[in-house]
DNA sequence: TCAAATTGGGCATTTTAAGACTCATTAGAC
DNA sequence: GTCTAATGAGTCTTAAAATGCCCAATTTGA
């Protein structure tokens, strides 16, 4: 055992969703896997593992093929993009730059 | 220059979308990065990757810790997470489990 | 039915992310 | 203003992903 790492269901689901949402994508563009993996740069074995949901994957390259086959996680074009984004700066500014440093017994945690 | 990976700017911004509903929900619950990273399992750099919008961090460490802090990609709970992923699969039965062997012009590459 | 082409999976190698540690910076509670 | 702790960032080591190659299995058009 090396790095024996674990995830959730939710985790988990998400994952086989976005495989199986590209896959869709790519099949109904009746694209090869060859044909996708080498538009998006990346090996026939790596989208596979994509398309299966495996964990692994950098999510750079996930969002590149889902980008590739229509596949949005937001809603983002190329021009309304940064909207949502500013939004979510916005709140940030709003929110505390950092976690308050005292502690003071939030009993958050059960 | 070893392996200069490109990404569309979609995936940029998807990237940069998700990173901040991560750091925002990580300060909504009042966080810190080294708690919510020790609660993911991950160490407290790679944490900043993710909420940086970095490519490279595997996509399931991101999904996990957008679960803990409450970001859902798609409609997935613990109940009716499957019904989504039971569409997608029927939908995959309909589709061709391959792409047709015989190219037959169907000038889509441009 | 047949055959061409796609898909699936193993294996060795290369490339790279993740971890652990340290130190500088800065926010924010007092 | 001060002091504490959270954050940001760099380096080195290690573990693992990504690749490329191979060949087997399966689909599907003809």
């Amino acid at each position: 055992m090396k790095r024996p790492r674990s995830y959730s269901r939710v985790t988990k689901q998400t994952l086989s969703i976005l495989g199986k949402l590209i896959k869709a994508g790519r099949l109904e563009r009746e694209l090869t896997a060859a044909e996708l993996s080498e538009r998006a740069g990346i090996s026939r074995k790596t989208l596979r593992n994509i398309e299966n949901g495996e964990a692994g994957t950098e999510i750079g390259i996930v969002f590149e093929v889902a980008t590739l086959v229509g596949v949005r996680l937001f809603d983002v074009d190329d021009r309304a993009g940064a909207m949502h984004s500013a939004h979510l700066e916005e709140k940030l500014t709003l929110l505390p730059k950092r976690v308050r440093p005292s502690r003071q017994e939030v009993d958050d945690d059960f």
